[in-house]
DNA sequence: TCAATCGTAACGATTATGGTTACATCCAGA
DNA sequence: TCTGGATGTAACCATAATCGTTACGATTGA
């Protein structure tokens, strides 16, 4: 696998319920969004639980039960999904230390450090232009 | 581990070899390198293989053997060394086909592809903004 | 020839992701 | 009060990427 499909399945999991919500429903179940993104419930109440902590969505249990949204997807934006799903860093530093001795190893991490920093803040600024009506839209707008 | 610390390594190595050669050496070992960055030298001689297929570096072998940069480091960017050593994409689609015979199943690919392709265009952009001579300068730059 | 270094295969450790099963918990509605 | 359906979560396994390590053949200047 590889890379992370995760924000893939988040978007898709909003998107699903939104749309769903849009048709009446009030709660979307785990089992009917695997369906869709063709994949297993759990991992769906997995990541759901991570979107409800960051209060992107809410769950009901007992009987009749599943998830809503808390607010509209036009007030959800990528970054919010991105942030709640926290994923790690783009680029890693070392993972051990380099010498100190040295001049490269000395100065090195500190160095790609603020490179590194300046890539996640445009990667950042870049998801936050996207919200999950656009998503939804742009959904909606691919040709049968 | 999780994150890539690949460009880190590389970006250490070629800074390495780059003020190695400035001091008057003609070739750099990768047990050098290694030393400095505090990690085995076959990880470093697999990654200079990489920056060597993508013309970045060259080596001799035998005896007095070792690594060179085949250009000035003013002329490499952060984003000539991202390509070398080739990473997955950002983010992923799903591992497995969504249902397409859901609307969101249907659509949510393209969708999310565009927006992927905007994100991995940026990072891109950013990378190249950065040569190793300037990440060189930052390393020097960093006080004791 | 020899010593140093590359080139590379092979193997194991660690970690992230995610698929699956299982089961306790909860609660609206009969 | 029961019960069915769904959440909440633990547990385990599979897969894959990265990395550390050992080992050894290939190369070549001295």
């Amino acid at each position: 696998m590889s890379a992370n499909s995760r924000l893939t399945i988040a978007a898709h999991t909003l998107a699903w319920i939104g749309l769903y919500q849009r048709q009446g429903h009030e709660v979307a179940t785990s089992e009917q969004i695997a369906g869709s993104a063709n994949t297993n419930p759990v991992v769906i109440r997995r990541l759901l639980g991570e979107l409800r902590e960051a209060g992107l969505v809410e769950s009901r249990r007992g009987a009749g039960a599943g998830w809503s949204l808390t607010r509209d997807l036009a007030s959800m934006t990528l970054l919010d999904v991105y942030d709640a799903i926290e994923p790690g860093p783009l680029f890693a530093l070392h993972r051990a230390s380099p010498d100190e001795g040295c001049v490269i190893g000395h100065g090195i991490q500190p160095a790609l450090q603020d490179v590194y920093a300046g890539i996640e803040c445009t990667v950042r600024t870049e998801l936050s232009k996207t919200t999950l009506e656009d998503v939804l839209q742009a959904v909606l707008a691919v040709p049968r």
